[in-house]
DNA sequence: TAGCGAGATGTCTCAAATGTCATGTTAGCC
DNA sequence: GGCTAACATGACATTTGAGACATCTCGCTA
């Protein structure tokens, strides 16, 4: 049993922690005092149920980091724009960059939970991407797939610089749909496709 | 998860306090309430998407606190290298981006004050860049300086798409650091050279 | 051009909610 | 056992939402 103490409601808020005890105090968010001084505890459940009560915005590292958005990378924009219809339909968000320069910033800006590679982009090496991508905190486990027209030992050095799935093309939407799935399961009530 | 107060919005926007509360409650600014009479947030995110929205001027106060953080995007690394010392000796803080990729995501991991942009890289165009920083909001008032050996034409086309100053290769130290200072003035207290 | 009208914004006031500060206490952690 | 950061509390300062109404803006029409 997960519970969260005035502070933490108090930072993830943006407000102060003497507003948090109001709110308990005042009974407008549940919570129980520990015996020594009273300090205050808040069950995680009850806080995710005050929020959504009151329409507030569910703070990102409690929203059980459940992100199931994908950034697709591909210069090729018709490739990228039929990757991404495959894998909406599949009930993920998706996020085109068609350059390498898009592909980063996307990549930091919406942390996505996985990203499709292609490993031949102009000016720009897809293994310097991906070791990039490994070795920066952030993202360090960020999903990757890479997908590729490149050859066999091309794509199993893929595999080996940090690649969690690689594909090559031409691929079946099937294939990639099963990859995605493998690697980014969605959480309940939110699959397009019965699965079992 | 920054948020804003009414007041502070009313601030920035130089607007009265009565005016941000009715842009909420006619769901023009996206925002939310408090549990206790309703006091309104608004999350920094979407206050940036709906100045954007109606073409409204940036406050610069939200443009990065302040920040002397200055990126360079080169992909010859020696003039990287060069650009960096000069203008840490000048007292900045820079990082280097080595190409289109870590170019992205470095923007958006530090959200420098300023970039220095070379106009062409190989993969990537630096129009394209410089469309991507001036339209997306976070980066939106992000200083940058384009860097080429290209034709004055070329630099013409980049002050019109948004550069705030151009530097033609080669370039004088000199000019660097002044062209760096006059966009981008170091706090008191960080100058490494006297300049009065 | 002047006059008109509807909708948006500014002004004023007050009670309620939130922020700030100082102080003493406790919980969590070597 | 001792130390530090986090916490609760009271008192007080500041901000904020809401109603009522004044003023402004802009398109429209005569």
């Amino acid at each position: 049993m997960k519970t969260l103490t005035t502070g933490e409601i108090a930072k993830m808020c943006d407000v102060n922690l003497r507003t948090v005890i109001r709110w308990i105090d005042r009974g407008d968010l549940k919570g129980f005092k520990l015996p020594g001084r009273g300090n205050n505890r808040v069950q995680l459940e009850d806080f995710l149920h005050f929020l959504q009560q009151h329409g507030m915005p569910i703070p990102p590292e409690l929203s059980g980091e459940e992100n199931s958005r994908i950034l697709i990378i591909d210069d090729e924009a018709a490739v990228a724009r039929s990757i991404g219809r495959v894998l909406r339909s599949a009930g993920y968000d998706t996020a085109i960059a068609n350059d390498g320069f898009q592909g980063g910033s996307l990549l930091m800006k919406q942390q996505p939970a996985l990203v499709t590679l292609d490993l031949r982009m102009p000016g720009i090496s897809g293994y310097d991407v991906l070791k990039f991508i490994r070795t920066t905190p952030e993202t360090a486990t960020t999903k990757v797939i890479v997908i590729s027209a490149l050859d066999q030992p091309s794509l199993q050095r893929a595999l080996e610089e940090g690649a969690d799935a690689v594909l090559s093309k031409p691929f079946d939407n099937q294939q990639l749909t099963d990859l995605v799935k493998d690697l980014l399961p969605l959480p309940a009530g939110r699959r397009s496709t019965p699965t079992e």
